[in-house]
DNA sequence: CTTAAAATGACGCAAATGCGTCATTGAGAA
DNA sequence: TTCTCAATGACGCATTTGCGTCATTTTAAG
């Protein structure tokens, strides 16, 4: 049983030497052959594996993924990219590809990451790799300043996020209406915030929660 | 020149072996094994690859990662890890490892490994990538019930959050106090929630922001 | 063209909030 | 031991907020 392989690429000539070498290679079929999200969605043969351009006229290869997703749900899904591209990957991950690989992948390595994929693994080359990470660290809370908080005072803030009241507070830590108010008027000022709305932005950004 | 390569392992066996397979191949020289953070440190030499075990006896590898950034600053370092150790691998990622392979990866791919870390690159196998942005995905807003919000009830939105109140929201959009009030209450309705912290948490876990 | 949402605006009221000022207690530091 | 600081508690007051109810207008969809 060869590995059946679509691929959605605008750009002829890299479309046609993928599946040029597809189909020289032992075990691999190229199914299918697309310049557009749209021309392959019209396809009714579900491959085991689609390489998508991450560039596309049209809708992108990054609008198409969930759709094509939808249409072909046991497809693994390996977006080709181009080195620059770093911020597009990093939506193709949100998106959910399975793989990640720089066109200027030699062949040998395209086909050990459409079986990396076949297996469950998420084929990336090392560069994207870092990249994506890079990326990734900025959406993790770094904490900072909220440690400045006493430990009462990190208590109350994070009742406040999970969306108490005042009075809530007060009657969950069995301390008076006038202590919560005194505390969260310390906690401003700590945070630098006037408000409940901006103490939770804060405390959330730096990674009370 | 050769790459220095440094290995921190208290397992002997494994340890003795990965030195052997770094001295007997082309390119590579094991400069030096250790079987704790600790004695690592006491090492002056900074090596060009530290394979640093991600489970230690005392010190654990991922408490040593920052220490031996610290004092390597130049050293690429490698975490090897054992399949099951998803939430560990997060945790090196985040402390800035270089790159995450598995013990039972084939001596040729753990040099190809090291070589893509001096590179610059992050060396990871498929499969501890998968699981890496699995959890990485838990930590990014999905967007979801906030899409049933209204382009100006959005706009609103993210200007509370921006940290304004419902006044100075009416005067950045030229519209009336009431007009933002209601805007402000067919949020709540739609997002379930009674309180602008209530609606900043929602909003920014499922990615307003 | 008709209908259904949005978006806009308004009034009032009870409750919650933000802030100024002050006081007491207990634990830990100097 | 004295002194500071976190935690606790209190009073008052001007604002802001959350919500009920209603109305007009624009926009989008059918």
């Amino acid at each position: 049983m060869s590995i059946r392989v679509s691929i959605i690429e605008d750009h002829v000539e890299f479309r046609k030497s993928i599946s040029f070498i597809l189909n020289s290679a032992e075990g691999f079929i190229c199914s299918g052959e697309f310049d557009s999200i749209e021309s392959a969605l019209k396809n009714e043969e579900e491959p085991d594996v689609i390489l998508l351009d991450i560039n596309l006229p049209g809708m992108s290869g990054i609008e198409g993924l969930p759709l094509l997703k939808k249409k072909f749900p046991n497809s693994k899904i390996i977006m080709l990219t181009v080195f620059e591209e770093d911020k597009k990957v990093f939506h193709s991950i949100l998106s959910g590809a399975d793989g990640y690989i720089l066109k200027k992948t030699p062949p040998t390595r395209i086909l050990q990451a459409i079986e990396d994929a076949v297996e469950g693994g998420a084929p990336i080359t090392p560069i994207i790799a870092k990249q994506a990470l890079n990326l990734f660290m900025n959406y993790v809370p770094k904490k900072n300043e909220t440690s400045c908080l006493s430990v009462r005072e990190k208590e109350i803030l994070s009742l406040i996020i999970t969306g108490l009241s005042n009075d809530e507070i007060s009657e969950k830590l069995f301390i008076s209406l006038h202590t919560v108010r005194n505390h969260i008027r310390n906690i401003y000022q700590k945070l630098q915030v006037h408000s409940k709305s901006q103490a939770v932005v804060k405390a959330i950004k730096q990674g009370i929660l």
